[in-house]
DNA sequence: ACTTTAAACATGTTTATGGA
DNA sequence: TCCATAAACATGTTTAAAGT
């Protein structure tokens, strides 16, 4: 019988499918154990599996329960709840596993760096990857293919002992730029993972802790040459994909305000390791990682003003709107103070009558009322509008210029006939309709406010009265 | 100090955009705490804080150590590995809390169906959302909002006692499907969750067991009602997101194949309560309630033929493609027995050689060869492919028909000029371009196969050369 | 540097149970 | 039938320690 999250250890793989994991997070109890309730403890007609499957956790202990000093046995502490109204103490020392990991004589005698084989998980997971035809998996998928493929991890599929190499598949996955997640499109699905196509390609070093990742301007110009071969690992991946995913659909993109490294950034803010405070800036992400690889704009070059650090430009798109902000705009320190969960602090202006209908609670204030107040930041903050401000781009309507970004990806190396991203991207929304491809991702920041019929009747006056795509 | 994963327990709102939560999921370790390795338990210079925050888990035992008769110590527990290469067995009975559950005698009187007040927590996180300027927020943002606003949980907001009510958010945000989750634009940034424009407005009762929730004609005879409510709150969450949300692009479909409670769902697979095999089918969502509300497109009727069960049309868009199988059809069986991380079994027929370049591996089947396989059915599955194949639709250059899309949401009574939903996707994406909203999710079936220039070529010279939007 | 491994934690989905 | 609550679990992100 399958247990739930069992991922099929050691099965054949033609019976898997019968019994393989679920799809997705949930993996529900296929036959209800009976209820543990009344008796405790384990009775003989249900034998609890083990649970646990990603790491033990600590226990809480309520603090009027006995000191350690006391002893207490086993029974005692089963009894003990977990949780109480009163604070807890730590009763458990940590449980850590196998302190010594020197490799045993043999394996360093075959040359092999890891006791399966040469390759690092980063580079099975690719592997598992790229041997799908859609270039996509999900993380079960992933688990799956581990020990159907490779026989050291065949050997160490039950729950307890996949626990570890599981977690390094995680831990991969998240950690390298050279993976990215898509969602899924439905409630319940878990993501896809798909290569990045922008990340640079080989390894991707994990961000050293203190090494600022600053492109100078030679590693600007190196860029047409990465760019060069990034392009062909999206054309790769886009063949896979179906015509789904280019490299500006999928970028993976910081949750950082990128400018904790930046000599740009306000020194209160920069010093991230004397700062007690936990604002977003202080931290380090290594996910933003790998990105000097992706295609810029045709604005975007070594002179360019401080507010577009050629830091920032080196790591994510990110940079189209949260990377160009003001640093020293009131704007953009109320941001920062407030943190990313401080962001919807204006609401608690109007604070609520728990029993008011909602329609009698002070209308927060409306798209338009926050926007205004951003407005004139934004016009030089993000490079769009700055570019339009400067006079680079026809106004007209209230359009704040369009041109720039169907050029931002323009990629002449590619096979297909045009390949204006933006274009690009309608198709690959249009092109999903009927597979319910509908779900988009949402910027921390409001959509700017735009009259986008203007914008894109100018952008078809622009392109003939035709737009092209790059499927 | 704040601690990582605090909530800001009590303060007060103004400060707590300096010591709140950070964004997102990951929380750092503000100072990081010395190692705790060599003594073990606990030091003078530093006491761990407590974790389990989400809730306890039981504890893995060597099967080799003493066993419960001989009632080790605490100090023996402790010194247990958690995990071990030996079978665990399960020493700990879940700490289950609060058996008795009854209100006590004052909520009682004041007729208050919770302790904090009237509403649900459904209510409260709807409440949360609409409270905020773009009408979304994420989770931390919710958790902040139920602290800052309800005494309640307020004076519930340590690590231990808000872990219930946590959870409790948790759980209401996953099971109703009145709430739905919109992934946000860069790694490491956790969703946002917004009010789902598309379902049914009041309660959304929990899926009950065995209740087939099946459109009748009269059900969708009353759609054109329900569907002028629904439109409001489209067009109020749209005015919130700043004109990035609409109804269709932000649709909460099943993670099933929808046809477990359907009378012409082959009878090996309907069965759900005897199946002891775990196929995806067999499992019943709660995710896939409340979806009788969206907009149908003009050719769902009830006299739709059976491969378009009015079952599905009630609950889910993902009719787009998946709930539009043909259940007898072999193609749809071997995906039902595959599962959903049966998928790619193809890709075992190309068994790696661990060593082996990527380069020489056996080549996976293309995109084209995989959906080769599929074509005949898609053609009939795919209302829209159907549609085009019964002739309703003007076919040409390879074209599948697009303009039943771009009526697929068409809303007479959309305050703003013109609304066809696919006009809205398009600007959706490009007006999404400024701030990096590039991320699009994927289905789980490859995309079908389209000339999409053609296709926009065609759709432009269906609209006087001009695209409209909602925005 | 780079990887593996362990770990802590957040986020998200689902099931179970009991009270109203 | 709805809800609150507890729980188990999957998925995803990050930090840390140890080995190469
Ligand atoms: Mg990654
Ligand atoms: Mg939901």
């Amino acid at each position: 019988m399958s247990m739930p999250g069992d991922e099929g250890a050691g099965l054949l793989p033609g019976v898997l499918g019968l019994q393989g994991p679920l799809q997705g997070p949930p993996q529900p109890l296929p036959l209800l154990p009976p209820p543990l309730f009344e008796g405790g403890h384990e009775s003989d007609d249900f034998l609890p599996r083990s649970r646990c499957y990603t790491w033990p956790m600590q226990q809480f202990f309520d603090s009027t329960s006995p000191l350690i000093s006391r002893e207490p046995t086993v029974a005692q502490l089963l009894t003990q709840p977990c949780s109480s109204n009163h604070l807890p103490i730590l009763l458990q020392t940590p449980a850590k596993k196998k302190r010594c990991r020197k490799k045993p004589a043999d394996q360093l005698a075959q040359k092999k760096p890891n006791p399966w084989g040469e390759e690092s998980y980063s580079d099975l997971i690719a592997k598992s990857l790229d041997s799908t035809p859609e270039g996509r998996l999900k993380l079960n998928e992933i688990y799956q293919w581990f020990s159907d493929n490779i026989p050291y991890f065949r050997d160490r599929s039950s729950q307890e002992e996949a626990a570890g190499w599981k977690n390094s598949i995680r831990h991969n996955l998240s950690l390298h730029s050279r993976f990215m997640r898509i969602q899924n499109e439905g409630a319940g699905k878990s993501s896809w993972w798909v290569i990045n196509p922008d990340a640079k390609p080989g390894r991707n070093p994990r961000r050293t802790r203190d090494r600022a990742a600053t492109a100078d301007s030679k590693t600007i110009g190196n860029l047409k040459e990465t760019r060069r071969k990034a392009r062909n690992r999206v054309k790769d991946i886009r063949a896979m994909m179906g015509g789904s995913v280019s490299s500006s659909q999928v970028s993976i993109s910081s949750h950082e305000p990128l400018f904790a490294d930046d000599p740009n950034f306000p020194p209160m803010f920069r010093d991230r390791a004397n700062s007690a405070l936990t604002n977003p800036a202080s931290r380090v992400s290594p996910s933003m990682e790998g990105f000097n690889d992706f295609d810029f704009p045709p604005w975007v070059d070594a002179s360019a003003p401080p507010q577009i650090p050629a830091d920032i430009v080196d790591r994510t798109q990110e940079i189209r709107l949260e990377g160009c902000i003001d640093a020293n705009s009131p704007a953009f320190r109320r941001t920062l103070l407030n943190g990313i969960n401080g962001e919807h602090k204006e609401m608690k202006t109007a604070k609520l009558e728990l029993q008011d209908p909602p329609m009698m609670q002070t209308a927060p204030p409306s798209y338009h009322e926050l926007n205004a107040v951003r407005s004139q930041n934004q016009q030089m903050q993000n490079p769009l509008l700055r570019n339009a401000a400067l006079g680079q781009l026809p106004k007209q309507g209230g359009s704040y210029g369009f041109s720039p970004y169907s050029t931002w990806n323009m990629s002449p190396g590619m096979s297909l006939p045009t390949t204006q991203s933006c274009a690009s991207q309608q198709v690959a929304s249009m092109g999903s309709l009927p597979v319910d491809l509908e779900n988009l991702t949402l910027p921390d920041q409001p959509l700017m406010e735009m009259d986008m019929e203007a914008v894109l009747r100018h952008e078809l006056s622009q392109t003939n009265n035709q737009l092209n795509f790059d499927i």
